[in-house]
Formats: structure tokens, sequence, C-alpha cells
DNA sequence: ACAAAAGTGTTCGGCTTACACCCATGT
DNA sequence: ACATGGGTGTAAGCCGAACACTTTTGT
């Protein structure tokens, strides 16, 4: 893989992959902000050979771009994404610094809540947490920056919000979710009232008591809180829902989990 | 062309297209709001075929996305954009409805104050305006209806406003550009305190009469304003200044003009 | 003087922020 | 009683909407 043959590379036609930025949320380590998490895979491919990667895989003919997502995602980390949204398309010829020029449409998703150290361990993937990040291949670092500005920009959808908190929370779950995406202490009191002032929630009538104080008032979003309340016939992300039945048109995605793991977007097997 | 290999064609591999929505400014017609237009290519294959469809052409080796989209406008119009941004992949294999499967990657661009009455008529390129398009072949209008989306919320970013008024502007003036993209009223008092307000702006210590009335003050963006307040490293729409360099790199796009104006993005030659 | 546009003031309500405070519950 | 978290109150400040108003200019 020298030098010589780049600028052969340089005039064949691009690649196109399909590449994803997961997100999980981790748990509350004592008493600390929770954090999100992320899977990334180890290369095994010049170039950037053994650095860490986003997991992606090749446009297969016949599949949508959702699709294809959907499937890098099962074979990474084998757990069913619970919101995908595509991110953005980058296709620079020279970001793949002597490969194929490829073009790499990026997706972004939640996989919900996850204890990473109860994952099993799978060869050549590992998960990171956001702020712990190490070197990236290509230009994955940019690309994971944006996803983590985007998802920031989300929490006002009900979509993904309630792929991070569960179906029912209290509003002391809602907050501290709140914080672990946006970096930063949000003022809980205003916090509770913004939220409820939004007409989004609604109480189930349950409570939850965590430690041994006074229990909470469980809520869950109201059924018609999802209405994009700008533009409607808009490209949206999709939920658990609509991911059910791209996962329904892919019977066999399980078999073949695996099988893309130790692929990355900007490289071809 | 009949329906009998359809079938067959699904199974292709993707073939991969830029597609630009390309604005301009019309002219203010008898004391009417402003309005957007847009030209419009006509198709010359099936399938729609003779529909009015976004112009587009296939990317091709060893050009950025940027640039393919540059060259896509360049010689459809034979005017330079000034501002250029992607806005969505789109790739459901259904949506060629019978053609080849085909990933469009879309792009939407600005390319200033036109009187459209005076443009120079192309074959089978026609201009339309915002609130009069025909039906679109494919998924066009869904497309262009998310292109005017996202205008609408880059009214807040001189690269953008610069390119629809011009470097030097009164406050009225601005103020129309601005009822043209959101297409309602804005109270032309407050938009005045707002503007100012922002830091944005900077007189030049000019005047400027358009009617026999009193004349107004002529402002510019101030040079720092193009400083993005959010994220500083994420994808950004490009403006007539960095497009400069894609297009020094392109030095034949005006011969190959014309080359394009026939194609649309969803099929190929 | 009048018309038309430039430009200013003022009031109102909604929403965010900061922070003090009361309430419920188990040890 | 007291600690802990659940939940409420309140005042200050910012910003946009609405609209009345003054100023400047040419005819």
């Amino acid at each position: 893989m020298g030098i010589g043959n780049v600028s052969e590379r340089r005039d064949e036609a691009p690649r196109v992959g399909v590449t994803s930025v997961i997100f999980a949320l981790g748990p509350a380590d004592d008493g600390e902000r929770r954090r999100l998490w992320l899977p990334l895979v180890r290369r095994v491919r010049e170039p950037f050979l053994d650095a860490w990667a986003l997991p992606g895989g090749p446009l297969k003919a016949g599949r949508s771009l959702e699709r294809s997502a959907y499937e890098t995602l099962a074979s990474t980390t084998d757990l069913h994404p619970g919101y995908l949204e595509q991110l953005y398309t980058f296709g620079d010829p020279e970001r793949s610094r002597g490969g194929v020029p490829m073009v790499s449409i990026c997706y972004w998703a939640l996989v919900g809540q996850v204890d990473v150290s109860s994952i099993e361990p799978r060869h050549n993937v590992a998960w990171f947490a956001d702020d712990a990040l190490p070197e990236l291949a290509f230009d994955h670092r940019r690309i994971v920056d944006y996803a983590i500005w985007r998802l920031r920009h989300r929490l006002d959808m009900p979509k993904v919000v309630r792929e991070l908190v569960g179906a029912t929370f209290t509003l002391r779950e809602l907050h501290a979710v709140s914080e672990a995406v946006e970096g930063r202490p949000i003022d809980l009191a205003n916090f509770r009232r913004r939220t409820l002032a939004s007409g989004m929630l609604e109480e189930t009538g349950e409570r939850r008591r965590v430690g041994r104080q006074r229990p909470a008032a469980l809520y869950r979003f109201r059924a018609d809180a999802d209405a994009p309340a700008d533009g409607g016939a808009l490209p949206q992300g999709f939920d658990a829902g609509e991911l059910s039945r791209i996962a329904d048109a892919t019977p066999a995605a399980h078999e073949h989990a695996g099988a893309l793991s130790a692929l990355t977007t900007d490289v071809r097997p």
C-alpha cells in the first residue's frame, strides 16, 4: 500500500458507504454526571491500520439508506437502535488519505441506556465515553462532534428523549439525562416547570422511589407529542416503531451479525 | 421502457448523483411581495418523461460533492452560486419508480437577485416562482419544500442574507427580503431594532434614496459577523469566497456549460 | 401643506434565570 | 428531629409583538 498508486486510485469511481455514530447513555457512576458512550471499531487495513473508527459498511443495492444503517448497527453492537437519523454525507476525495475515493452517508443513532461494563466484549469493537475518545481514523472525529451537536439539538423531541429515559420516568431522571447530553448543569426547578409547561408530558398516576425519600411522580410522553411543530413533510429521524418495520424487512439481519464488525466505511474489503 | 425489467434493475448497484435546488430572489412586481424563483429542467427520458425536475448530474470521481454541485449549477443556469449548502441525501430504492436505484445527494444554492424575465431562455430549462411550481418528477417536490424550509432557517446567517441583498442595503430592503423568504409580513419597526441590536450590521455612512422621500442609511454586514455562534467545526454552507476557490479548481466548467442541462439526477444517459 | 418613507418610544405579555422556600418521607 | 429529595413561589430581566408617534425629505 505505497504512495505510488494513489493517483491511479483517485480516478476510480467513488464507493458509497454508510457510517453510523451510535450513542448509548451510560449509568450514573458514583454520583457523577452520566455520560454518552459510543462503540468504535478497530481497523484491520491500511490506511489507519489499528486505529479506531466509526462502524460502517458498504451501501448495498436494493436497501434504503436507513436499512443499511440499521444493519450496520445490528452487526456491530447486537443492539437494535431506538432512533436513527441521517447526519451528513461526506465526499471530499481527499478524506480517504490514500484509500479509494469514498462517499460516506453518515447516520447517528440511539440504542438506549446501557451498562457498558456488562456488554459482552466483541472482537475489534470497544465502547468509549464521549469525553474520553481515542484518536480516530479519517475525519471521524469531526463526524462524532457533529453527531453530538445534533443530539443536543434534539432534546426537545420525544422520539429522542424517550429512547434515553425509557417509557416512564421521574422529572429528576429526565433532568439527569438532559444534563448528561447538554454537558452542563441545568437548574432543576426551572427545568421542571419548563418541561411540564411544554405540554408534552402526562402523569401516569404512579410514583417511584429512588432512595428512601419521598417518592416522585412518574410521567410519560403524551401520545400526540411527536407531532413536529415546524415543518411536517420534511426528512425526520425514525423512532423505534418505524425502525421495527425496517427491521422486519431484514429477516436475516441477525444471522449476518458480525459480518461487518471489522469493517469501517472508508475502505472496502 | 416497460414494467418487465423493473425487478432486474432493482438489484443493480445504486448510482450516485448530485441534485440542486437553486434559488434566486425575483424583483418586486408592482408593489407585491418579492418571490423566490427556481430553475427546473424538463426530463427527456422515462420515467417522468416531459415532467419538470430539479437539475442534477452524476457524481464524478475525483470531485468533491460541493464541486459536483457547483458544476451542475453552472451548467444549468450559467450563473455562479453565491452560497451552497448540503441539504440531504435521498436513497430509498422505491423513489426512482422504475428507474435505476439512485442515491441523490441534494444541495441548495443561492444565485443572488435575478430579473427572471431577462434571463436568456435555454432549451429545456425554465424558471418558476416558489408558489407556482408545476408537478415535479420523482420526490422532487418534497426536496424543494425541504430546501425552502432550510433557507428560512438561515436568515440569521450573513453568508446567506448577503447573497440575497447585495453588499450594501437599507434596512427596508433587508426587511423586504426577509418577508419574501419567510412568506409572511414582518413588523418593520421591530425588525429594524432587532436587526440593529444583533450587532451584525454597521453603517456605511452613505445614504440611498429609493423614491423621492427621505433617504435611508446604508448598511453592510460586519466583517466578523460570519463567525458561527454555535458549533465551530461543523459542516457549514459555502459562501462566495469559498466557492470561488472551488470554481478555480474547475477551469473548464464554462466550456462544458449546457452539457448537463438536459439531465436530471435520477436517471443516467 | 401633504404624502411617504425613515426612524423612535412605549407598553404588554411570555419566557428564562436565579434562588428562596415549603412539603413529604424514612431513619 | 433531621436529612434528603420532591415540589412551589417569586422577583428581575430579556425579548418579541403591537402600534402610536416624531422626523426628514420632495412635490
